[in-house]
DNA sequence: TGTACATCAGTGAACGCGCGTTCACTGATGTAC
DNA sequence: TGTACATCAGTGAACGCGCGTTCACTGATGTAC
């Protein structure tokens, strides 16, 4: 238990913590179980953060950033980047892998509920980026791309969750299908 | 304590579980709370229902009826009942009332992970009845009225989900007020 | 119409359980000499 | 370079609490006579 052992347990926690929460949420995912799955006992926990939700936070920001991450090296170089983040973002392998996926569609309505202003700042701050991100590959034709980029915003986030809750998993494809489509030709300008 | 006296209470748990639910979400619901809030203690709860899961069913179900019926009272009649639906839908209104809202957007999360398949056949379903709905609703012009309702759908959800989560009120403002314009117009066709 | 009794919605206390959190203790680390 | 000691990550048991659920009991209801 060097120093460097204790740094690289504490980075494990974060790391099943950011897949935990985002698979299963933050009510969803427990303190003892957490540390188990990381190969430690649970009364280690508070040696290594002031609480469960300073553990969130920290969770939910490394979740962020290896999401976006992903997505920034999916997108990079391609043909049409725009098409290509709303194939990767609106897919069967997204829907299907939360644990590795985006915080803001598996955690949005947490955060809604959730009385945490600092969790909340931090999705504001997610979304702002998307915001960003999508304003800048919007289509070149767009006469508004703030606009363009808020709906297709909407758009990504609807089709992931309602693609989760859907029972029907060829409805579930269809909505996918359809919306990436429907997102990545560009409708507006 | 008659058999009518009964039944209301009975009633009177149920909708104040189909509120509660939609605000707080399922796991957020405690069984004595909601007992309380209904004016009876928890102990009886177990007269009226066979457990949670049961209520719950039977809560979202109302939630659903409420709801529908709602949203078929508000474009009967209208002169563009698909750009009625989306403005109702995509409202400030809406955004600000969960407890009265759409079981869909409060809840698809919630539902996405529960291993109660009853839950997820009954939103299933839910779905299934905004689709026809949208598909009998879309432009006149749509050459495809199935792919228009799907995307028309997940850009509802998707931008209630996000307006719920956004700590800035503008912001807020802003994606609903985009959204519902950009689905209202009908975009296909 | 009036009395005796079975029913059952509702009460209030208790159950086991898992939660987040605390704490006395251990023992390897890494510094001080 | 070698010894003595303070540090502190990690252990394992325990804490209070709220959860869903159970249960012995109450007392008005509504039926049987």
């Amino acid at each position: 238990m060097s120093n460097r052992q204790a740094q690289e347990n504490r980075n494990r926690v974060i790391d099943v913590a950011a897949a935990r929460i985002r698979e299963r949420g933050i009510d969803g995912t427990g303190i003892a179980d957490l540390m188990k799955a990381a190969g430690l006992t649970h009364g280690g926990f508070y040696k290594q953060f002031r609480s469960k939700d300073d553990l969130v936070l920290q969770a939910v920001s490394r979740a962020i950033d290896s999401a976006t991450a992903e997505i920034d090296a999916r997108i990079s170089g391609a043909d049409d980047p725009l098409a290509a983040l709303v194939r990767f973002y609106v897919s069967p392998e997204h829907r299907d892998a939360p644990a590795r996926g985006c915080s803001l569609a598996s955690l949005a309505t947490d955060t809604a509920r959730s009385d945490d202003p600092a969790l909340r700042a931090l999705m504001g701050d997610l979304v702002a980026r998307y915001l960003s991100l999508l304003t800048s590959l919007a289509d070149d034709a767009s006469d508004d791309p703030r606009r363009q980029a808020i709906s297709t915003l909407a758009g990504m986030i609807g089709a992931l969750v309602l693609s989760r809750a859907v029972p029907d998993p060829a409805l579930s494809d269809e909505i996918l299908q359809v919306v990436a489509e429907d997102l990545s030709h560009g409708r507006e300008g």
